[in-house]
DNA sequence: AATAAATGTAAAAGAAGGTAAAAAGAGGTG
DNA sequence: CACCTCTTTTTACCTTCTTTTACATTTATT
C-alpha cells in the first residue's frame, strides 16, 4: 500500500536505481521506458506523482506533459538534462510541479516529491473534478481559488485576478524563480514584452497586500536580473 | 432500488464494463447502442441521470442532448472522442452537466456522476410534472426549471427568461469562468459582439435579485477580461 | 567612486466592468 | 392597429483594474 510512482526514463539503469531507493522509502514505483504507454498506466494505476524525464526516444517529455496535463492534475515532476536552459523548460510548459536537473542524487528527488505532494491537496475526485484544488498552500498563505483571496494569518484578503493568478502561478513553484516572462505567460496569457513593467508593479501591489514589511519582502524575493521567487520555508 | 443510469454508446464491450462496474456501486445501468429509443427509454425508466456518447451511428449525441433538453432538466454527462476539442465541445452545446473524454477511468466517470447528482434534487412531483426532471442546485441557490424561479433560502424570486437561462449556465458549471461569449451563445443563441453590454446587465440584474450584498457579490464572480463564474463551495 | 542596468513604486493613462436610465423589441388587449 | 406592459439591448457615466510612464533607488560592473 505503498504510495505508487511513475517513471518515466528511458535510462534503464537510472530506473532501476530509483526503483530500489523508492522502494526502501515507502513508494511502489513503476517505470516506464518512453512516453507511449503514460496514460494507459496512469488511468489503471493511478499513481500519486509522475517523475517524466524530458529527454525521450519518440515523444518528447513536454509532449507527454501535455497530454497528462489534458486529463490529469496529477503532480509531475520533470527531470532534465544538465546544460539544458531549465528555466526555459520551465517556462515553455509550466505544467509541471517542479524540475531535476541530472544527474542528482535520489535523496534531493524523494525530497522533492515529498514537498511537491504535501502541496497537492488530494485530488478530491467527487468534488472540483476538472478544476483541480480549490485550496493552496504555500509560504504561509492559502489561497482560496473559488474566491479569489488569500488567508494570511486567518485574514482573508482581496485579491484582484491579475494579482490572484500571479501569485497561484508563484505559489505552485514555491522556491523556484519564475522569470517576469514566465509570469506574465502564464498569469495573463500573453507575452512578455522588453520594457514592460506590469510584472513588477503586480508584484509590488501584492507585496504591500501579504508582506508585514513590504520594503524588506520575506515572502515574494526578487531574484536580481532574473525574476521573482516565492519563499516557502518549512 | 439503486439508482437507474442510462447510457448511450454503440461500445458494447464499454457498454457492458460500464454496467458492471456501476452495478457493483449502487447503481442499475440500462444501455442502449443508439439514440433512438433514449426519449422513450427516459419516459419509461426516469433514470436519474443519462451517460451520452457524442459520437453515435445514425443521430449524434449533440442531436440527442438536444431532444432531451426539449423535455427534460435530467442531469447529463457527455462521453467525447479523444482529440476532439472538449472546450470547444462544451462552449457549443452546453445543455450539458459534464463532459468527460474517453478514455476514462471508470471511477472518474462514477465520480462526475455522484458530483453532478450532487447538484440536481428531484422536482416535486405533485404536480403532473413530467418524470426525470431535476432542479439544479448550486453555490446555495435552487433553480426551479418549471417555475424559472430561483429559491434563495427558501424565498421564492421570479427571474426573466434572459436570466434564467444565464443562471442555468453559470449552475450547471460551477466554479468555471465563463466567457460573455458562451454565456451569449448558450443563453440567447446569438453572437456576442465587441461592445456588447448585455451580459453585464443581466449580470447586475442577477446580482440584485440574489446576493446579500450586490456591491461585493459572493456568489456570481467576475472574473477580469475574462467572463463570470459561479461560485459553489462544498 | 562612477556608470550602467535592473528594480520599486507613485501616479497618469487606458481598458474593462457596474449599473441607471433611455431606447428598442415583443407580446397582449381591446 | 393603437396602446400598454414587460423584457432586452444600448447608451452613458462612473468605478475599478491593468498597463505605462517617470523618477527614485538599488545592484552589478569597471
Amino acid at each position: 500500500m505503498g504510495n505508487m510512482v511513475l517513471i518515466i526514463d528511458d535510462d534503464e539503469k537510472l530506473c532501476k536505481l530509483l526503483r530500489e531507493y523508492l522502494d526502501d522509502n515507502g513508494f511502489k514505483a513503476l517505470t516506464l521506458a518512453d512516453g507511449s504507454g503514460v496514460m494507459k498506466a496512469i488511468q489503471e494505476e493511478s499513481p500519486e506523482i509522475v517523475i517524466l524525464d524530458i529527454m525521450l526516444p519518440g515523444k518528447d517529455g513536454l509532449e507527454v506533459l501535455r497530454e497528462i496535463r489534458r486529463d490529469h492534475a496529477i503532480p509531475v515532476i520533470m527531470l532534465t538534462a544538465k546544460g539544458e536552459d531549465t528555466d526555459r523548460i520551465v517556462g515553455l510548459e509550466l505544467g509541471a510541479d517542479d524540475y531535476l536537473p541530472k544527474p542528482f542524487n535520489p535523496r534531493e528527488l524523494l525530497a522533492r516529491m515529498k514537498a511537491v505532494l504535501r502541496r497537492a491537496v488530494p485530488e478530491d475526485r467527487d468534488e472540483a473534478g476538472k478544476k483541480g484544488d480549490m485550496l493552496i498552500k504555500a509560504g504561509g498563505l492559502t489561497l482560496n481559488r473559488a474566491r479569489q483571496t488569500i488567508l494570511i494569518e486567518d485574514k482573508e484578503v482581496e485579491l484582484s485576478s491579475t494579482e490572484y493568478k500571479i501569485l497561484e502561478v508563484l505559489m505552485r513553484h514555491p522556491n523556484t524563480v519564475l522569470s517576469r516572462d514566465q509570469l506574465m505567460n502564464l498569469a495573463r496569457g500573453r507575452d512578455f514584452m522588453a520594457f514592460d513593467r506590469s510584472i513588477d508593479v503586480h508584484i509590488s501591489k501584492l507585496r504591500a497586500k501579504l508582506e508585514s514589511d513590504p520594503g524588506s519582502p520575506k515572502k515574494i524575493k526578487t531574484v536580481w536580473g532574473t525574476g521573482y521567487m516565492l519563499v516557502d520555508t518549512l
